[in-house]
RNA sequence: UACCCGAUGGUGUAACGGCAACACAAGAGGUUUUGGUCCUCUCGUUCCUGGUUCGAAUCCAGGUCGGGUAACCA
């Protein structure tokens, strides 16, 4: 039977997710109730892939006047801990989205499986194996051949019953036998050969502590918490696909009153990124990174700590859709949504990452004035500011060039620019360090009727920079971030590697000693600023101490100048 | 070799049998006190072959290519 969404197009659906649910809803299926949830494992941090599947279920139950709810899918105790189940919370909640009182763990159901493990049992599906692991994955067959009856397939349900209450009671060693259900040892799909249902595994639960030492798996507890919850779609990831025949053949065989569906949709991979909690977890424990919140990481509390927004993170993954194909974005889509995000929003500031000092021979020296400054051109209400202006300026290093090429527009011998908000300056020469030949100071004449970088002659220069007053600048530490790999596919390697040695050991830049304008010593934690002409930078508490704050580059502005430089650098 | 799923510009998505659209990237130009922002323009014989139809990205058949599947993980 077609199902209503193949031949009835719904509109205003996004895509075929949401189209599934409006027709589903239009035919009174499940009540015509929509209760979707977040079933994450407490097994690590959450990630940008997980915000897409939060956000495909949080934000069809919003949009749709349902409910989504958190469940933790908890059954397996080896892996899970507290920490993890607090961190997603936070996540969860920081990326915009409220379960209200819906929070639900799979270990908060533990006595209503295993009841039904006893049903199927008692109704002759489900028995108890005591094959090994090994033994069992030798039965199970190989991809063109069947797999075989275990040996013990054909007990008694009064002997199973028996069993499977002596497995509960801790009578046997654990992996010496399995709850299995007896469905069909032949089947094309493999999830179906005698899946194990329970496993016993004498480990203390996070929440149930020593209740159980048996423990269920993710196939049979999922379709049982689906129902138990009232969920109605159960979204998931393309691999359960295959899985979908056994979610149903639990559901229909255990006495719950609601029929939840699974569907597949394809998860999220970006590029120069790997999004796996086991590769994550990898890079945490090797010290790759400084930690999960490591602002290279792409988990979101390490996005989060960068000076990523959540608007950001929602823009993304609304920008990248729900389809079945498995596809790859590129992340200049996600640093794309952080900076049409913070366009708007973050306020300016003038910060000289690589201090040059540029001296105005002809400006009174100890004089000084305080010149006006938007906050932001892209928001009028932001208002202006003061920023001080002296004699002797720090400048970006990269704005001056002994012998700068010809469509360089900044400052060169000979050559006039504008100070932003301040004056339009000549360059009159430079000193040199007499034993490197570094550039160490440059010199200059300022026009003082060009005060805040009119030109009052109209005269025109192609150039605006940024500079910070000497005397008046905050010294600060500032961390530019590269890509953490520096492959576009960090697992695509040779025999013998794995993505590892796709780490990009540039991936981390410290430049300390940065100087910034003194408003910037008033940064809130975590603020989030555009320095001109540079990027979003947002400032961390970790690694701030007094009178010094450290900012991480969030991302970069686009930098016209530098794709002009390397093209004319490739052509030589 | 079995089963399941998929295929539309460089990338990611849209189209619901009727002019292939949007975003990003790339390129060209314009505006600009950020080489930012903003604006304009350029960039596709919809994997192939055949069929149904007045008409196919869409429906059908066969193929090709890609992904998934043989944990007591989720």
């Amino acid at each position: 039977m077609s199902h209503p969404a193949a031949s009835n197009p719904v509109p205003n659906a996004s895509h075929f997710v949401e189209e599934h649910i409006l027709a589903d809803r239009a035919s009174g299926q499940h009540g015509g109730r929509l209760n979707t949830r977040f079933p994450p494992e407490p097994n690590g941090y959450l990630h940008i892939g997980h915000a897409k599947a939060i956000c495909v279920n949080f934000g069809l139950a919003l949009r749709h006047g349902g409910v989504c709810n958190l469940r933790f899918d908890d059954t397996n105790p080896t892996t899970e801990e507290v920490e993890y189940v607090e961190s997603i919370q936070t996540d969860v909640r920081w990326l915009g989205f409220d379960w209200g009182d819906n929070l639900f763990y799979a270990s908060g159901f533990f006595e209503q499986i295993y009841g039904f493990a006893e049903e199927l049992v008692r109704k002759g599906l489900a028995y108890v194996c005591d094959l090994s692991g090994d033994d069992v994955s030798r039965y199970r067959g190989a991809l063109t051949s069947p797999g075989k009856d275990s040996p013990f397939r054909s007990r008694s349900a009064e002997e199973n019953l028996a069993l499977l209450r002596r497995m509960r009671a801790g009578e046997f060693d654990e992996g010496s036998r399995t709850l299995r259900a007896k469905i069909d040892m032949a089947s094309p799909n493999f999830n179906l050969r005698d899946p194990v249902l329970y496993r016993i595994l004498k480990k203390p639960h996070h929440r149930t502590g020593a209740a159980w030492c048996i423990y269920p798996t993710y196939d049979y507890a999922h379709p049982i918490c689906d129902a138990l919850e009232g969920i109605t779609h159960s979204l998931c990831t393309l691999e359960f696909e295959n899985h979908r025949p056994l979610y149903n053949w639990v559901r229909d065989n255990v006495s719950v009153a609601a029929k939840p569906e699974q569907i597949e949709f394809a998860r999220l991979n970006l590029t120069y990124t790997v999004l796996s909690k086991r590769k994550l977890l990898r890079l945490v424990q090797e010290k790759r990174v400084s930690g999960w919140d490591d602002p290279r990481m792409p988990t979101l509390s390490g996005l989060r700590r960068r000076g990523y927004t959540p608007e950001a993170i929602r823009a993304l993954c609304e920008r990248v859709g729900v389809a079945k194909f498995n596809s790859t974005v590129d992340v200049v889509q996600l640093e794309n949504a952080l900076r049409d995000d913070l366009n708007k929003r973050a306020p300016r500031a003038m910060a000289v990452l690589r201090p040059l000092e540029l001296v105005i021979e002809n400006y009174p020296a100890g004089a000084g004035e305080e010149l006006d400054a938007v906050n932001n051109p892209e928001d009028p209400a932001a208002g202006t500011r003061k920023v001080p202006f002296s004699a002797r300026l720090f400048i970006e290093r990269d704005d001056f060039r002994a012998d700068p090429p010809k469509d360089f527009f900044r400052l060169g011998p000979g050559r006039e620019v504008r100070l932003r908000y301040a004056y339009f300056v000549t360059c009159t020469g430079f000193d040199t360090d007499p034993s490197t030949g570094e550039v160490i100071r440059v010199r200059c004449t300022y026009d003082p009727a060009s005060k805040g970088g009119n030109s009052p002659d109209g005269r025109k220069v192609k150039g605006t920079i940024h500079w910070v007053s000497a005397a008046h600048a905050l010294r600060a530490d500032v961390r530019l971030y590269d890509h953490l790999f520096a492959a576009e596919h960090p697992e695509d390697v040779p025999e013998g590697t794995d993505f590892m040695s796709n780490l990009n050991p540039r991936s981390l830049e410290v430049v300390s000693g940065a100087a910034l304008e003194p408003l910037l010593a008033s940064a809130a934690a975590g603020s989030r600023w555009q320095f001109e002409r540079q990027g979003y930078f947002c400032a961390d508490p970790q690694d701030s101490r007094p009178g010094r704050p450290a900012f991480h580059r969030a991302v970069s502005l686009k930098d016209t100048w530098a794709k002009v430089e390397k093209r004319q650098g490739g052509q030589k």
